[in-house]
DNA sequence: CGCGATTTTGAGCACCTTCAATCCGTGTGG
DNA sequence: CCACACGGATTGAAGGTGCTCAAAATCGCG
């Protein structure tokens, strides 16, 4: 609550993602102008809701958020997890959204009225063009799961899922050195995420810990064995179409 | 091969797609500086390999396309398939594609040298714009499928990508009524796409067969009972995030 | 006609699911 | 301080969906 205040009161300018993405493209006065809301959204809420209108997107700036498609019987399919620094809610406009968005934890964000930032992006080429790179990254990313899901077994999986959270989470703290990761996700979310159950995830886990490629525990996650890791999961480190920092490079491991 | 000919004869004004999409937004003097090549490919053979730089994205004039991603083994997922009018390749630039585009059939096809486009789009926001449409539709795809193979039963897959196919295909042919479509995949490249067996592919469409709800044969396939495969696929027609006509509207179905 | 690719069918098996019980850490109330 | 509830993690046993291996049938095509 009182970091919503926060950014209302210091606004824009003191945003730790100020200089991230979308925000980087923009003036002083055209930020102003677009009239952005901070926001903080409690653990567990929607911040947009699968079948109702929303028009607004989002810039993520504290806290881990999912996106998931729900099936009539209740089948749950997370389709991506929002990191701080990460955009959502870009999607071809005039639709309502077939999926929605949830706060996993206590999550700041800052809404941005969607056809204001189109209009926007109508008249600022870069701008239009940086959306163009945010959802081509997003798709690849989606493809990336797409493969995982459809030809990968279950540990093969969890260790992909394992490797991208690490490389999302390294790209936008470099300087937290070492292979230990808080990832505030529950058996269950890993569950939707890779399709499976969440009985089967803590089995997978378990062998995964038992090899000891992983060790975990409090929502902490430790990579023992990077190398490994990555022999597992199948991901080659040169062409993984994870995030870089932005000088090209991926995040080191080990 | 001769429609290649024809291609680089006739150029664009005569094109099938002019008025699709990217095409669309691009004046003659435009198209014809940015050094589009028309091109045919034959059935099998690779538009771009994984792994493999590509300077160009594609527009698919004629034909069939699917993209796939590989892995050490030999396991393939098809994330994708390109149908006449749609747009591949666009993704983050400056990274080697970690997925390859192959033929289905002979295609015919329009090369168009990426960097360009972009060039263009960075001094044309509508152009960017209608690529951030492009790419977050196909998106929108990826999410949908990821859906279906996280969380859906075999027959289930296979009915959710049959309508999926059905909505693509009208939306480009309205005129073609009728419930019957030619399909040209074979029932392996439904299984790399579904992320199931070829056999098991080929015993879930015999009960779909079995139960009246398809006919299939020669790569045709008959819809006998649409609203049946509405509720097999746990598709919603209002919601579905496929292609709509101009006009929003979705193809009609029965 | 004969060959290769594809489709179809059968039988056994395995990975993952389902159902269920227990354990554990945390927060809450008596 | 302990009892209790609650969500999440863990473990066991049984079952099913989809896989593997294998062979036969069908189709397209030279």
């Amino acid at each position: 609550m009182h970091q919503a205040a926060s950014l209302t009161t210091y606004g824009c300018p003191s945003c730790p993602m100020r200089g991230c993405g979308v925000c980087r493209m923009l003036s002083e006065a055209e930020l102003s102008s677009i009239g952005i809301i901070g926001r903080a959204v409690p653990a567990g809420q929607d911040l947009f809701s699968q079948g109702e209108p929303c028009g607004d997107v989002f810039n993520i700036l504290d806290g881990w958020v999912f996106l998931y498609e729900l099936l009539e019987d209740g089948r749950r399919q997370i389709l991506q997890f929002g990191l701080p620094g990460d955009f959502i809610g870009l999607r071809p406009s005039g639709r309502v959204p077939f999926f929605g968005a949830q706060a996993l934890s206590q999550v700041s964000i800052c809404a941005i009225p969607r056809h204001r930032l189109l209009d926007l992006a109508r008249r600022r080429p870069e701008l239009a063009f940086e959306l163009v790179r945010i959802v081509a990254s997003d798709e690849s990313q989606a493809y990336e799961r797409l493969t995982a899901l459809g030809r990968k077994t279950a540990v093969e999986r969890v260790a992909t899922l394992l490797l991208e959270l690490f490389y999302r989470i390294r790209r936008r703290a470099p300087q937290a050195a070492g292979e230990i990761l808080r990832i505030p996700l529950t058996q269950t979310h890993l569950a939707d995420a890779l399709g499976l159950t969440p009985v089967h995830i803590n089995r997978t886990l378990g062998v995964l810990r038992q090899r000891g490629v992983i060790d975990y525990g409090n929502g902490l996650f430790h990579i023992l064995a990077p190398h490994r890791l990555f022999e597992i999961a199948g991901v080659d480190a040169e062409t993984c179409p994870w995030p870089r920092g932005d000088d090209g490079s991926p995040p080191s491991l080990q």
